[in-house]
DNA sequence: GATGAATGAGGATTCATTCAT
DNA sequence: CATGAATGAATCCTCATTCAT
């Protein structure tokens, strides 16, 4: 029941001198501007905001940035946390049912990632991929992908041990994907598909969502193998 | 005495071209807008592109909409109240069993809406709530509330049928809800939380989902026996 | 006492061919954009204002008038009322005093013209002479220089009959123009040098700035003629 | 060890390029703006052009005034209240006679406003006031009034030493307050009632309209004997 | 390094003018 | 003749970017 090993390696200290350097730059510039970005967009942000946000000058925002768009890419780049090496890592030790680690992940996950301020970043690469393709590539092979491809990882260790079914896995990663995009998108953009978004609590959301998505994962009534999480009750 | 029978038979269409153009052009305006705000968002379109994907100059655009954050509105509301009447109707109308009125509404409302150049003005919502407040309101009015109440009667209708188990309304909701906001997303952001989107095929997409959260609604076995992922931790 | 002969003959009725082909031309133009420009000025009327105001569409203005700069040009030639051609002639056969004549005169041209719509080009030449430099010096050709000559011709035959004493007439005069001119302004901008315009008696003005001129116009004491005016009480 | 005596003397002038030049750039804009606004009006003046009259970008006119509109308004504020105190000031320690005085007052104010680039001022007024009321109701109230309420207590004074007769005070001041008027509009409108405004001399206008005036203020002779101008037609 | 004054390219909006009907 | 839809040059204003201090 204790949160196991999984990232609990001391992931803030894993940067490289080049990285370093990045974060000798204000991040109270990157703070602000990620807000700004976030809330107003790209193009209708303007950089004297995010300036006097951060509490500095305008032409201060420059001497570390050399442009508005490459003050974008740095909010995009440092707030891209890509646990997933670890992560990977640690699943392969991990050993309890899947079922738990499911629902441990999503709570970690929203712990850490959604309910920070760089869960923003999703938000910001829907609004803005089609203005910045590169950075919306990037997004996709440093972010989606390895994600996508831990959470296959996930489904198919519970398919394996006869917790899940047999799924069209090009499909089935997206039960677990959507209910979290829809959950950071609710928060970010005053909640338009929500009717009543403060009245939404994160926690019970995804306790709903996977009482409903990890049942329905189970497998059919007529299959052979019989569902673990029934046989362990 | 006046010229006979010659120009007399289609009598409608007697409108000039110049008449006829320019009740053509708010319609091509909006949609020219709706593809460009989706596309690149509200502040980064130019109104002189819009004009001119419409096949007008820039002056003409603001003899039929004062501002361009008039034609914003104009394309939120032009776009938002189209297919919601006829759904609405189908439902009450519908005498099949709650697990294929899903999936019939599912499919229905991927034809009408999902598929349409309508269905960019959730993204348009999700990208630009922000900086118009007043829209976003309307829009929820309008289009989130609704949408979801008729999400929940449905499912209201599969408890009371006793093809669903009893369900927390307030979340249950965004199971249906999310994937379908996730669908529109992938389509109309470069698939940027989707590996290979031309890959993602709708239809394949909604029966998957739709096969994991259908069994997931359902009763679960005896009743009394609840899985542990709903237990508080 | 009666008015005699000045100004009597018919001088609607002086106008040449190409005057008429002009009054053909809407005068509802030639009147809505003359009010229109008093009112606003040159750059801040829209042609479509004058058009709408004269009951016609933006394209039958352009039908009359070439240009806006043309329309103003008509409007200041229309408006122009050069009677002073006829005046001089009857000034000669003019049998009362002067005096008299100064003060009938000041009288009927106030109900003539500074009273009516056209006075409103005095106001428009002050404000747009330096736009307009070849209207304004047509103006200065066919108002004011006649205007003044005219003036002269009164104030000489005042000094000649011993009614006025000798003076300076290249500023002389200016102690009639001043006050007409004054008076239309004050009728055009909103009264802006008087306090309360509309409790401003043009006839009463009139009467009061006669009292004081044509005293102060009067032979000094020590002169040896003395003036008429005493002598006629 | 700091460097001493140097750069130590003028303390005040240690302001920097870049300061003093922003301290001057209003009152610059404000000269250029004033200018132009007399010379073309408001509609016709384009910011650039102040801009570029002041020595400086359009992008800077708008770091000091938010829009041209408050550029105009900054110009007649500026200029409006500029000498009244003074001339009030001296007006109440004047010993000599009324005569005297009022010859005084208008040749210090044609000194000190008239001759001044403040007196395209009311130029501007006659001009726009009609597209500004509120400036309009403000010049008036600060500028129209005050100034007649002095005229009105110099003309009272002499009316009380017995230099003038007893007079009509609400028609009376415009007997100097139009010749006022009418020189500065000479000055600023090309001198578009003026037959030669490059020949009329300020100095000799005065001398000229204020012999006249003065002599024509003068007490009736005989007391009871009055003019026929005042009579009643 | 930090500042903020200055710049000017870019974009929204207006409006005189044209022209097909 | 009259209309009014369409145009695009002209103008106000914004804001990313530069640079002297």
């Amino acid at each position: 029941m204790s949160p196991p090993k999984l990232f609990c390696c001391p992931v803030q200290t894993a940067v490289t001198r080049h990285e370093r350097r990045k974060e000798a730059r204000p991040g109270e510039l990157l703070k602000a501007a990620l807000e700004l970005f976030v809330e107003k967009g790209f193009a209708a942000t303007r950089v004297e905001e995010v300036a006097a946000r951060a509490g500095v000058s305008k032409g201060t925002l420059f001497l570390y940035f050399p442009s508005k768009e490459e003050l974008f890419k740095a909010v995009v780049r440092e707030n891209i946390t890509t646990h997933f090496k670890e992560v990977n890592a640690e699943f392969d030790a991990f050993e309890g049912t899947t079922l738990d680690m499911i629902g441990f992940c999503m709570n970690s996950w929203w712990d850490r990632v959604g309910a920070s301020r760089a869960s923003g970043i999703t938000k910001l690469m829907m609004s803005e991929a089609n203005n910045f393709p590169e950075i919306a590539a990037f997004y996709q092979q440093e972010v989606s992908l390895p994600g996508q491809q831990l959470i296959r990882r996930v489904l198919q260790r519970g398919i394996d041990s006869g917790e899940f079914r047999s799924l069209d896995m090009d499909y089935a990663v997206y039960s677990i994907v959507a209910p979290m995009v829809f959950l950071i998108l609710s928060r970010h953009s005053l909640g338009i598909c929500v009717s009543n978004p403060d009245a939404l609590d994160p926690k019970k959301y995804i306790a709903s969502q996977l009482s409903i998505i990890l049942y329905g994962l189970r497998p059919l009534p007529g299959d052979a193998v019989r569902p673990a999480i029934e046989a362990d009750r």
